[in-house]
RNA sequence: GGCCUCGUAGCUCAGAGGAUAGAGCAACCGCCUCCUAAGCGGUAGGUCGGCGGUUCGAAUCCGCCCGAGGUCGCCA
């Protein structure tokens, strides 16, 4: 069972493997009536075990299965690994403590991952738990009124990694980017250009409080010039605002998309705001809900403890968010009878569902918190509680400079820009380090360190990797040695087993649940920290030829020795390289 | 005051309900005639914020406190 490593062209993860044998082992015990039958199977585990020393995989079904089956969990655990002793690729299984059973594997089930590797390259690991789902991933989704700026960074970073991720475990994702073109913003962005636009023509621009004063709009104005001549000059804003707006959008979204670019994001989709309005798309979502007896007229509770200065009750359109678990109902509607921010949102997530995503994410910073369960609450009334959306949070990035705090301030200058980030480390880096930290929690970014060059630094330690593996392949080439895929493949593995060997293989062969953890939980920094450890287990083998020289990977005088260790550091560079690819960060060869 | 996120080694942080809680940095002790020392090994370091509860088993799930940050009708 264990050899039929392969099914439908893809690898599969040795611990599904193993889990298997257990489940069989489980169906056979109840066959023969020592497990009582329809036993829920579900909790059943099979891991590595914490501690090495206690074999090479552990299954908790004993402890699981012991209450329903009202047996001792011993009992059942002795009986598992009576049947699963002589299974294929199990060396011996052992109960342990309340009643773990330890399965120790023949090392070369282990090394038996290196030629479906070397098989699938950097697709190895690739997952088919997403099979059929699409996913629809909206990320960054800044306003279209300047540059990227740094607060940026994260949740576009998080967010493309996320869906490489999603894509990787077999997702159809869709990468996409909601332009906030719909509210009052976008206007005071026309006023701001239309002065740019009269700077152009020779007049002193009057940039009042309130409005944009960056320099981006200079070019803007310039443009409108080129575009307008002075046709606008002298003219009411009901002449030129709606023009202008829709001329300043777009030179913002130009922007941005070059901003995303030089950050190595493309969106796969760009959504208007402006769009759902005028055309009855926001009507038309709030109806549904409101056939689902959802809207209302009514006023709201003040909010408790301080209230704000100008409170009065007022009715006004609500829905009712707190029927799926909000806390208060939420309006739709201004005071002025405009549509509140909610409500073109509640219009947009519609549209998502009819589009016929299964899964929606939205990755937001973190001070959108208090948005969570009301959006949460409307995608659930208009899918029927078919669609879920999980809203990603994205916490600070606090800047330091040589470990000082790095102020930022638009008025002193000192705002750091998107672009002023990728100038100074370049994508990979900044990709690599905003990923070494879950999304919610804070993340400080030091320009000094993250340009370090040592193992301090996990963007080099883990680049390092894939180039020292490389280095390693090249210096076989000159040495005479065959260093192509397929005369790897077919090395004779039966020469491996040294510890840090297995400890490296083990950790590869770990990388196909690990995608599948990650992509589940929506974390794709737990593949950075994957990488930093696998990064870690080939350092220490390779430095263990520099203690032992019969460790080197190279034995001139052995080449088939020598071909199943390249065929192992072959691996585990085609690991690192798809965990590099996943999460956006070029591998790197060569490192000097 | 309500809600959200967080609280783990001196510091920065991992940790799908599992066994004696891990990694990096900092500290201390070592390792290059050598496939990249841009690296590797060892020592030391903990009432997992606190108190209860659920469970065979809790850093993890639930409740209540304490602390940090965010947020709280007509900003997006």
């Amino acid at each position: 069972m264990l050899t039929a490593a392969r099914s439908g062209g893809r690898t599969m993860d040795l611990f599904a493997q193993v889990k298997a044998l257990v489940l069989d082992g489980i169906a056979r015990l109840t066959a023969a009536g020592q497990l009582p039958a329809g036993l829920d199977l579900a909790a059943v585990t099979v891991e590595p075990p914490r501690d090495p020393a206690h074999g090479d995989m552990a299954t908790n079904a004993a402890m699981v299965l012991a209450r329903p089956a009202r047996m001792a969990p011993r009992d059942i655990a002795a009986a598992l690994a009576d049947a699963l002793k002589d299974a294929p690729g199990v060396v011996s299984a052992e109960v342990a403590g309340p009643g773990f059973l330890n399965l120790r594997l023949d090392p070369a089930q282990w090394f038996g991952v290196i030629p479906q590797v070397l098989a699938a390259g950097s697709d190895f690991g690739r997952s088919e738990t997403g099979a059929g789902r699409r996913v629809n991933v909206e990320f960054v989704s800044a306003n279209p009124t300047g540059p990227m700026h740094v607060g940026h960074v994260r949740g576009a970073v998080f967010g493309d990694a996320l869906a490489g991720l999603l894509a990787f475990a077999g997702h159809e994702v869709t990468r996409e980017y909601y332009i906030n073109d719909g509210g009052a913003q976008v206007d005071v962005l026309a006023r701001s250009a239309y002065e740019r636009y009269r700077e152009a023509c020779g007049l002193e621009p009057a940039i009042a409080e309130g409005l944009y004063p960056g320099d981006y709009l200079i070019p803007v104005g310039e443009a409108l010039k080129a575009k307008y001549g002075d046709r606008l000059l002298d003219k009411g804003e009901q002449y030129w605002l709606a023009e202008v707006r829709e001329f300043a959008t777009d030179a913002m979204m130009a922007m941005i998309r070059e901003d995303l670019a030089a950050l190595g994001v493309e969106m796969d989709h760009y959504f208007s705001e402006r769009s759902l309005y005028g055309t009855g798309q926001i009507e038309a979502a709030l109806a549904t809900l409101a056939a689902r007896g959802l809207i209302y007229e009514g006023m709201l509770e003040p909010p408790k403890g301080k209230l704000p200065e100008d409170w009065e009750p007022r009715e006004q359109t609500l829905f009712r968010s707190t029927a799926f678990g909000d806390d208060t109902d939420r309006p739709v509607k201004k005071s002025d009878g405009g549509w509140t921010y909610f409500a073109p949102d509640i219009a947009y997530h519609f549209n998502k569902i009819e589009r016929g995503f299964d899964e929606l994410i939205d990755v937001l910073g973190a001070d959108h918190g208090g948005y969570v369960k009301r959006m949460k609450a409307a995608v659930a009334a208009l899918s029927e509680n078919r669609v879920p959306l999980d809203v990603k949070l994205c916490q600070l990035v606090r800047l330091f400079k040589g470990g000082e705090p790095f102020k930022m301030s638009k008025r002193a200058g000192t705002f750091v820009t998107l672009r002023d980030v990728i100038d100074q480390v370049g994508p990979d880096v900044t990709r690599f380090v905003m990923l070494t930290r879950k999304n919610d929690a804070p993340l400080d970014f030091d320009f000094d360190k993250v340009l370090e060059q040592s193992k301090d630094n996990p963007v080099f330690y883990v680049q390092y990797a894939h180039a020292r593996a490389q280095s390693v392949l090249q210096r076989a080439a000159e040495a005479g040695l065959a260093t192509d895929d397929g005369t790897l493949a077919a090395a004779d593995l039966g020469r491996l087993g040294a510890p840090g060997e297995l400890a490296l293989v083990r950790k590869i062969a770990e990388w196909p649940r690990q995608v599948e953890i990650a992509a589940a939980a929506h974390e794709p920094h737990r593949i950075a920290f994957y990488l930093h450890e696998l990064a870690s287990d080939f350092h220490a083998l390779q430095h263990q030829g520099k203690l032992d020289p019969a460790l080197r990977f190279i034995r001139e005088k052995d080449p088939a020795l020598s071909h199943a260790r390249l065929a192992l550091v072959r691996a585990t560079q085609l690991v690192v390289k798809a965990g590099l690819g996943i999460l956006g960060v070029t591998p790197m060869d060569e490192m000097r």
